[in-house]
DNA sequence: GTTTCAATCCCCGATATCGGGGATTTTTTT
DNA sequence: AAAAAAATCCCCGATATCGGGGATTGAAAC
């Protein structure tokens, strides 16, 4: 069965071009072809594509909140983005609101038939340079996150267990209730955990706690 | 001037058909190969490649933490990463680590020179089921700060400002001075606060703020 | 076998925070 | 123009937290 692709652009000529190209494999059939996204959603579930071309810079609503609601309304749908701008921004929203797939105008003709046929086998092809991007954002969340990680302050057992109650709002008292010690010795480890946390009130405990994800 | 290669394969076929690859592309100029990555720093300090070929999967230490190494003590150099599985966990921590590409090892005939191309234009060459995986995890990620983020507890503008400096441990003395209002108004505005968030002290402000949020 | 450390408990005095009032002025909304 | 919301300030009394001491027990380290 043939693949069924639509195409939204608002530039004909490049609607023309793309059509003209996916003619040159008969496992390709162009079933919709559109200038703008206003009425995307009923014009997908009439024509039903198992990918879309979506452009990403279009009057009106632009292809990326097209791409929400499409992924919100209608499943299965492989959407590949096309686009001039390298704009990390946009390629991230993209991703974030559901495309499968990002290339560069400038690469159509050379490679869309190979990036449709990959998204038909479950892949995501990127043109490098988008993907890159999108490496580097991975990198930045994951180090920030280790980073957040990585210190140690030596807090003994009793002192991370008196921790966990402060960050989550207990007061000394109702700590002392929940581990059963003293309303004394509750005091006692939390000074020991204000000395090595460098810190002089709750708040700041809880602060630093969650930052740095000590609990 | 030649692209330097250097290859990381505990087997000697595929660095051998690799070699033999990279010969029929000028080009390229092949200065290290290498079947484990126990000394891996001091041999490309030695040999100095542009780009670097790491296979995931190798006896003693793995290839990713070779590319953590690598990464930390040198710098300029692009790692492709090349394996027979598409485990997840390793994509991700390979990426992690500061790969700058991911190739599946039953695409090295086809495709292998195009990615080290596409490195040397700043590119990050991935296979596109690859690809897939990385989008998923980076949607993942991004839903997941959406949701913890969608709350609106109607605070007002000073309201916000107040909270902003309880989450940073400071005390209502303190957010007077800061603020240039008194500890009354302070105060008044903490109450408000307290209300809105549903919470009856600074450690569940902070608490609260930060799992949500907020500020 | 002494020292170190974790965990427990206690007291005092000084601040800080909290709950529940009330009040005025300015801005925004209706 | 009237009502609602935001921002400002004040008082009282009740708890909670904080800093600086000190003490005991038992387990682990030296």
């Amino acid at each position: 069965m043939a693949l069924r692709i639509a195409i939204f652009d608002d530039n004909n000529m490049i609607r023309d071009s793309i059509g003209m190209l996916l003619k040159t494999e008969k496992q390709f059939e162009l079933v919709g072809s559109f200038a703008h996204v206003l009425d995307c959603v009923e014009e997908l579930k009439a024509c039903k594509p198992d990918v879309v071309l979506m452009d990403i810079e279009m009057p009106g609503m632009n292809g990326i909140e097209a791409v929400a609601l499409i992924k919100q309304s209608l499943t299965g749908i492989q959407i590949l983005m096309q686009t001039v701008f390298e704009d990390d921004e946009r390629v991230f929203d993209s991703i974030c609101a559901g495309a499968s797939g990002y290339i560069l105008k400038n690469q159509l003709n050379t490679r869309l038939i190979d990036f449709i046929k990959e998204l038909e086998y479950g892949g995501s092809p990127m043109s490098p340079s988008i993907a890159r991007k999108v490496l580097n954002k991975m990198q930045e969340v994951s180090s920030v996150i280790k980073q957040e990680s990585e210190n140690d302050y030596k807090l003994s057992g009793r002192e991370k267990d008196v921790l966990a109650c402060i960050v989550n709002g207990l007061s000394h008292k109702m700590i002392a209730d929940e581990l059963n010690i003293s309303y004394e010795t509750v005091r006692s480890h939390v000074k020991k955990i204000y000395e090595k946390l460098h810190v002089v009130s709750i708040s700041q405990v809880v602060f630093k706690a969650m930052k740095e994800k000590l609990v």
